[in-house]
DNA sequence: GCTGATGCGTC
DNA sequence: GTCGGAC
DNA sequence: GTCCGACGACGCATCAGC
């Protein structure tokens, strides 16, 4: 009640978990820098210290208690605090890619769960995620890991990849999560095994290693790890041929990884997603991804859309392919189309809605869609890989799906069938 | 004690 | 994860 | 180029309802 209208709407979108405030925790540390100077030139020092202790909040307390320089002094990575990892961005060119990063690695991009590895000997050994979640517990084959590294502590970069029990092949990324779980762990673990496939080491023997180059990192790497456990190096190589590049490409995609990963030679580990030192290639212009072509499918109904959304009318919707005379969900597509196509496909939507299922349509209830629409608008769709569904009642999902065109001069008639889809499901293997 | 719906976190 | 929009 | 928030499939955990 003492609240403004204002501040009322931001309150009640706290417990809702929409709070929408267009910032986010980079654009506070903009803030803490505009605190101290009036501008953001504090910010590469406050970045520096967000990476290793990603907590604004606390950021926040030490600035305003001691300012900007004195809090971020010295802050580096401390073996047990989860540091933000590395990430990737997307270039399409091999060409670019040399042009923007000079002298390159390139690694296969496997398909599991990221991983940081955090050890101290006769002390603990922690697993961390991407966003920073522990996750120790799905993996109890980090107990071992003191017996294959030569070092008293460490952080580990990696990705964790299942092995499937029958083919003794990577498993897929739906069999690797199966791990990711409380109960059963050890009946889980002897069914999928878990191989971490390390690729950097960010701190070893209480050394920071953030600051040093990518080839140093792999040299300490290659000195660190032990062979014959279940923690391998990845395999790599350097370059600085665009052709090389893509030869490597069209090879692990061949060979059934998810891409590759190319990363410039000579730079730190910076954490976060910015400024060209690792890049990532999985589907381009050049080769072929998994899901080549891409797919029509009928549009049988949508949702209103919420937030920025909300306005166009529609947030997302439901798409399925020909099965005889039925019609049976794949997927719901809520990417791919630009502000105004979403006004277009509204308009084009709200005149093709009925009040109940049409008939044809199979649908599983958790897919049922604000509004039904009758079958005639045909989509162009495209995705990274079309997976086994256990909810879409093709039978089969696709992973990523985008919108890439309206396609008009087709009807429902002539979508993709489920015979057409499952043969490019055999194709992927 | 079971089942379907929902939530959470991975990609 | 993908994607488009604002800056 | 960077940051942000729309939205995807899917596996496990949890909870409401029976």
């Amino acid at each position: 009640q003492n609240l403004d209208q204002l501040s009322v709407k931001f309150v009640a979108r706290i417990p809702v978990g929409r709070l929408r405030l267009g910032f986010s925790d980079k654009t506070i540390l903009d803030a803490l820098s505009w605190m101290q100077t009036g501008d953001k030139s504090l910010k590469p020092l406050l970045e520096k210290a967000y990476q290793v202790l990603p907590d604004v909040g606390l950021l926040a307390r030490e600035i305003k208690e001691n300012g900007v320089e004195k809090a971020c002094q010295g802050i580096v990575p401390v073996v047990g605090i989860p540091v933000l990892p590395m990430l990737s961005q997307r270039i399409k060119s091999p060409s670019e890619m040399v042009e923007k990063m000079g002298e390159v690695d390139v690694e296969p991009k496997l398909d599991g769960l990221r991983i940081l590895i955090h050890f101290v000997r006769g002390k603990f050994v922690k697993a961390f995620t991407r966003n920073l979640n522990e996750t120790s517990h799905m993996f109890p084959e980090l107990a071992k890991i003191d017996k294959f590294v030569n070092c008293s502590s460490a952080i580990f970069d990696c990705e964790a990849v299942g092995l499937d029990e029958k083919t003794k092949m990577m498993a897929n990324f739906q069999t690797t999560m199966t791990r990711r779980r409380k109960h059963d762990i050890g009946e889980t673990s002897k069914k999928v095994s878990i191989d971490f496939f390390i690729f950097d080491i960010i701190s070893k023997d209480g050394k920071n290693l953030m600051d040093k180059n990518y080839l140093e990192r792999r040299k300490v790497l290659e000195e660190t790890v032990k062979k014959g456990g279940p923690f391998k190096l990845v395999f790599h190589e350097i370059t600085k041929s665009p052709e090389r590049i893509n030869k490597l490409y069209k090879k692990r995609i061949s060979e059934g990884y998810e891409g590759i990963m190319v990363k410039k030679v000579d730079s730190g580990y910076v954490p976060g997603r910015t400024g060209w030192r690792w890049v990532k290639m999985k589907q381009g212009e050049e080769a072929q991804g998994k899901l080549a072509d891409t797919i029509d499918v009928v549009v049988m109904g949508y949702t209103q859309g919420r937030g920025k959304r909300a306005s166009f009318g529609v947030g997302q919707f439901l798409v399925g392919v020909k099965d005889g005379d039925k019609i049976k969900t794949t997927s719901k597509i809520g990417t791919g189309l630009t502000d105004e196509e979403f006004r277009e496909i509204e308009r084009r939507l709200k005149n093709l809605r009925t009040k109940d299922k049409p008939k044809e349509y199979e649908v599983r209830k958790n897919y049922t869609p604000d509004f039904w629409v009758i079958p005639s608008l045909i989509v162009e769709i495209a995705a990274d890989e079309i997976t086994k569904s256990p909810t879409h009642t093709a039978g089969l999902a696709l992973r990523f799906p985008r919108l890439i065109n309206f396609r008009d001069d087709k009807d429902p008639s002539e979508a993709t069938t489920l015979r057409e889809l499952e043969g490019l499901f055999d194709l992927q293997k």
